[in-house]
DNA sequence: AAGCTGGCTGAACATATGTGCAAGGAGCGG
DNA sequence: CCGCTCCTTGCACATATGTTCAGCCAGCTT
């Protein structure tokens, strides 16, 4: 495998430069365009895609202010949250609604991300479904943070996680800091011994020091379990400890119940999640929800107040304001 | 003649927010769209233009920093000057340049204006041009004020210059503060006196608290003379003078000389523009420029440490990089 | 209420854009 | 230097998008 850089890469990319130019600002037809670079209408086809896909281009939606949608209005003034709802047919299938916000969500995030921040980001099939589609920024001296671990039983769970990092760290030219530690230790002791490294101190500060948290939720009692429950992260013992606890979802791997509250779930004492104490010191802090399996747990999380932008698909903001 | 304003227009907007979404978030085929919003693909195809051009979709181009063309870095080293080249073939028209060049500028100047912000602009060819494709962008507590006056001894101006102001007003639901006197007076005296006047001085001191400038340049004694060459603005007598002066060119109809001093030019003692001292206090200066015809007085107006940032077509810039 | 106007709609057609494919060319290892 | 792979190109076709036009409806005038 050979990396194609700079010298040679600038010369395509600012052949896209011009094209982009040419297409978006002065609203020349591929045809022209193709004509004005000597080369054939497909090239420019294919110049202006990659220009889109690599981030060169940059397409925004911006609402009014005034217009926007009065669910989203409804949300804000409930729960204080800014919401941005995503617009899904009502018919569409649970793995279409994920499938679309995500695909929302990774369009959009660029706007919140920006060099010299920190952003934390979660594993799941949420953070999975976005990670498969970010659209590049450059950024410098930014960093991405795993937040919670992803080791299990069966495998270490890393490559899964730090596949989902490593596309966000491509995508934004970031330094990625992964968090090579299970899910869930088996012994609370043990935890707390490793909190106490070195390697492991250094990251819980990152985590406390984030600009930006971007999270899906976990909902262990819904119809439709999430990844850490159909993972093998869990046993049957663990399920009843949280029935019985009142949990109603997580987010990374800390659970809470319906009010907000935490203490005294005893699993919270074996996992690797940030404690919501310290994730709520990170000033903007991304959920993202489809499907109204997930509306117990969404519930809870901003009971908990710990979501300052929240990505939710129009079914669910639906069911969430009709409520 | 009715205003169809918010409560009807609400409906076709948030239906062109939603159609924008689908669309450039989601990559859905208007076809597909059509079908979620119940209408047809015409109509999608329609709402979609609607969107673009009224903003509620902007597209930028961003260059990777380390990508911007040599071009412009020669220009930044050697004028301390951000340039912005816009990609025009060799053989195109004067007009065709202008043209493109315009299209470019209007779509990227939202960019620079924002809400509270305060932009002069000049009149000319190049204004009007670029007026006729400014995109929309909805600020608040905007101004935008004239640079100097537009009056001559055939007509009031007013309607050319005022027209321009206006589409700018327009798209950007700007204040608009015209500035209705002629482009020269015929005694200095006489301006003098106007300058005295509570209304002028009010625009003076806006004028002196400028944002963004937005102008293009005179260059009276090349082949394609500007217009205020060709509208009547100067007789004979004031073209001999400004040739004895050593004038290469005007910006907001104040006259410059090839190293950008304005002192002892008569004319500028007749004329309704800024000085440049006052000009200079604008933090950005955006100038635009097409066609080499420009090229003297560009040099001019460089010297004069006007432009802060360069609009202007391939061909020109080569030359000046060249040069 | 009839008649008019202007704006909006969808069907049909005209263009513009996306993509599979075979061919050509650069780089590399033998 | 050959033969290989991998990437890129332009052509031809498949889709997607833009635009024209006739019909319709709402709102207004008479």
């Amino acid at each position: 495998m050979t990396l194609p850089n700079d010298p040679a890469l600038s010369d395509r990319t600012s052949d896209a430069l011009t094209a982009a130019h040419l297409y978006y600002m002065q609203d020349l037809t591929m045809d022209a365009i193709a004509h004005e670079l000597h080369t054939s209408r497909s090239s420019i086809s294919r110049l202006l895609s990659q220009a889109r896909a690599t981030g060169l281009v940059d397409i925004q939606i911006r609402s009014p202010l005034d217009a926007t949608s009065s669910l989203e209005k409804v949300i804000l003034d409930r729960y204080r949250v800014t919401a941005h709802v995503v617009p899904v047919p009502d018919h569409a299938s649970d793995v279409d609604r994920l499938e679309r916000v995500a695909l929302s969500v990774a369009r959009i995030l660029g706007q919140f991300f920006d060099s010299n921040m920190t952003m934390g980001i979660a594993w799941g099939s949420t953070m999975s479904a976005i990670s498969r589609h970010v659209t590049p920024k450059t950024t410098h001296n930014s960093h991405i943070v795993q937040l919670n671990g992803a080791g299990n039983m069966r495998t270490t769970g890393l490559d899964y996680a730090s596949e989902i990092l490593r596309r966000f760290g491509d995508a934004y030219g970031a330094h990625v800091e992964q968090f090579p530690v299970p899910a869930f230790f088996d012994d609370p002791a043990t935890r707390q011994a490793f909190w106490r490294e070195r390697g492991v101190t250094r990251l819980l500060e990152m985590q406390g020091r984030l600009d930006v948290a971007l999270f899906g939720l976990g909902s262990p009692f819904s119809d439709v379990p999430s990844h850490v429950y159909a993972g093998g992260y869990l046993e049957d013992g663990d399920y009843d400890a949280l029935s019985r606890d009142g949990a109603v979802g997580d987010v990374a791997t800390i659970f809470f119940r319906a009010d907000g509250s935490t203490d005294g779930i005893a699993l919270n004492e074996r996992s690797t999640g940030p404690e919501f104490s310290v994730l709520r010191r990170t000033p903007r802090r991304i959920c993202v929800v489809s499907g109204s399996s997930k509306l117990a747990s969404l519930r809870g999380a901003l009971s908990a107040r710990l979501i300052t932008d929240l990505f939710i698909d129009e079914g669910t903001a639906r069911a969430l304001a009709d409520s």
